[in-house]
DNA sequence: CTGTTAGCGCCTTCAT
DNA sequence: ATGAAGGCGCTAACAG
């Protein structure tokens, strides 16, 4: 086995307590024990077992992280942000995807027990009960995209809403009004959201119907590729195509080049979440631009406070953070501007 | 607290060694009780404690992994494959990054101690007998992009030589005889080895001194920009530049392109890697495409495999995957093949 | 100031 | 087949 307590201790010709009273610095200790203990417990390269450690009720300094993929650029930004505040805050992160899975969530869900301080957990398939059970199982949570209410949890959101009113109205502001969406998963509560602000910018606009103009996606760039061929059969063909994400809006555009539609003249494309490769579509991409990075900060932030008691116990934050729009070539020929709606 | 062992005991109305035994299917036990067990179990939401097994010496079923950064196509690439190998075999992932800095690394490694049965390390700028101190520490380690030689560890590598090999020499069969190379950073191991292929290769179409056209760089896209910068002045003019990545050659071109030089015609640029967005240059990236996802998963379980007892204790492998190159438009103009090379 | 002791939750002999 | 008891490594009272 490797080297314990106890071995320093006879090392130094002292006692396990004193060893974990200079190791810990809890009370004082004579000035020539304790550079003993010090040096012995170099000299044998002690670590101190986190296990034995965490068996006492002691914080075992590690954070849960949970979500469908680490792949894509999107999870890429927000373990970024994560990595960022775990890195200062002297934690570390346990990382464990579900694929949209609910079982291999509820392993995940089960495998972190005791072996984190906290979770922070994105699961958009997830059914509100069974966030709520994980929000009072006694480990503090954080839910990221996530619509449900009466979460005992902080809950922190894109404003997806406001941003595909945002991306919406720009089209019709273009003088678009047969603006087709290629929907996301019809589960997940953020394309719900989204759905939603589009609707709400048509009906703005005067298209109150738009039932006619709803297609079924899934985030993909297959689903948008597919989408998109059924939207260019449709008579009167859209003049425009909202997608639900940029990889969506990525297969759209692919589907359109195929068909030989020129974007934007002949059908505009706008996307969502501006995924660094969203600039290099042809044409760049008009999308809804999402501070990925700054917001797996912030979320990690919050719960580190609350772990570290600076956060009442059942004081739980609602959050929703802005988004931006940024216009490029995909809905206004040979420009790039960028704009904030609010 | 949470529910322990006893509370289960208490409520199954048997003693705390018969419910171990039934919920580790470890003897034997009476089928009645052994259903009182699980009942009790389930109805407490029992989940055992972790630490308290590691405690016993068991394994904790966790895989720590080391990185110098989690952002990057690159190492988003290489999580990938982690996550899906560490999902089919039922280990978490613990992730650290150290930023490059070496103190960050050691201090990583140490509170991996006993939180991991196993690590996977890609540490370019760590010294070699720190490697060699953590190879020893008693957790199995497989080391990736790690050129040191005698580890007590696995050790995983690319054909670095292999691929600027390939790189250049196809541009010397292109007629390029003024390759400029664009460095990675000296320290790392990955970039002295990608320079030995380019020597080599340029050696072989009778250039043996390349010294004037060495060129200083990071593996980032600024110091490539810089780089090419300094090429464009040098007279006579180099007519490729070998970057040392991907991203280097991105900043290569976005300079070539500020110079008002046509790439191929003038100049012509490769790189190293291809990650995903490199099919989007303008134009696209002639590059060695390197299979990072699938090299994640094999190391992976190659680990897990030393873990259960799959593998000698002191078989150390030292291995090293193919790559491929694969020509684009900046070598080539308007020809989009890809070639292997071996 | 310092050593001794009692557990934390669990698995595993050792008896029964 | 099952219960009692010891101990993994550590910290925190409790005595000195």
């Amino acid at each position: 086995m490797s080297v314990t307590i106890r071995d320093v201790a006879r090392q130094a010709g002292v006692s396990i307590s004193t060893v974990s009273r200079v190791l810990n610095d809890t009370c004082p200790v004579r000035e020539d024990k304790r550079r003993s203990v010090i040096e012995a417990s170099r000299l044998l390269g002690y670590r101190p077992n986190p296990a034995a450690r965490s068996l006492l009720g002691k914080k075992v300094g590690g954070l849960g992280v949970l979500l469908p993929y680490v792949s894509g650029e999107f999870f890429t930004e927000l373990l970024h942000g994560l990595d960022v505040a775990a890195q200062e805050s002297k934690f570390f992160l346990v990382i464990s995807t579900s694929h949209g899975v609910v079982d291999e969530f509820k392993a995940a869900i089960q495998a972190m027990h005791k072996r984190v301080d906290g979770m922070i957990v994105m699961a958009p398939e997830l059914a509100a009960d069974d966030m709520a059970s994980i929000a009072k199982s006694g480990t503090p949570v954080s839910f990221v995209n996530t619509y449900v209410d009466g979460l005992d949890a902080d809950v922190f959101n894109f404003d997806n809403y406001g941003g595909a009113f945002a991306v919406t109205q720009h089209l019709t502001a273009l003088g678009h009004r047969r603006i087709a969406i290629i929907k996301g998963p019809s589960g997940a509560g953020d394309a719900r959201e989204r759905l939603r602000g589009y609707r709400a910018a048509m009906a703005e606009a005067g298209v109150s119907d738009t039932r006619r103009l709803e297609f079924d996606g899934d985030y993909t760039q297959a689903a948008g590729f597919a989408a998109a061929e059924l939207i260019v059969q449709t008579a009167p063909r859209p003049t425009a195509i909202v997608a639900a994400n940029d990889y969506c809006a990525a297969g759209a555009i692919s589907a359109l080049n195929d068909a030989g539609l020129a974007i934007p003249d002949e059908v505009a494309v706008t996307g969502f979440d501006d995924v660094p490769s969203s600039q290099y579509t042809l044409p760049p991409l008009t999308t809804v631009r999402v501070p990925i990075r700054e917001f797996g900060y912030q979320v990690f932030r919050r719960l580190v406070a609350r772990l570290e008691g600076q956060v009442e116990e059942d004081e739980f934050r609602q959050q929703v953070l802005p988004v931006e729009l940024v216009v490029r070539g995909s809905t206004v020929g040979a420009v790039s501007q960028r704009g904030s709606f609010r």
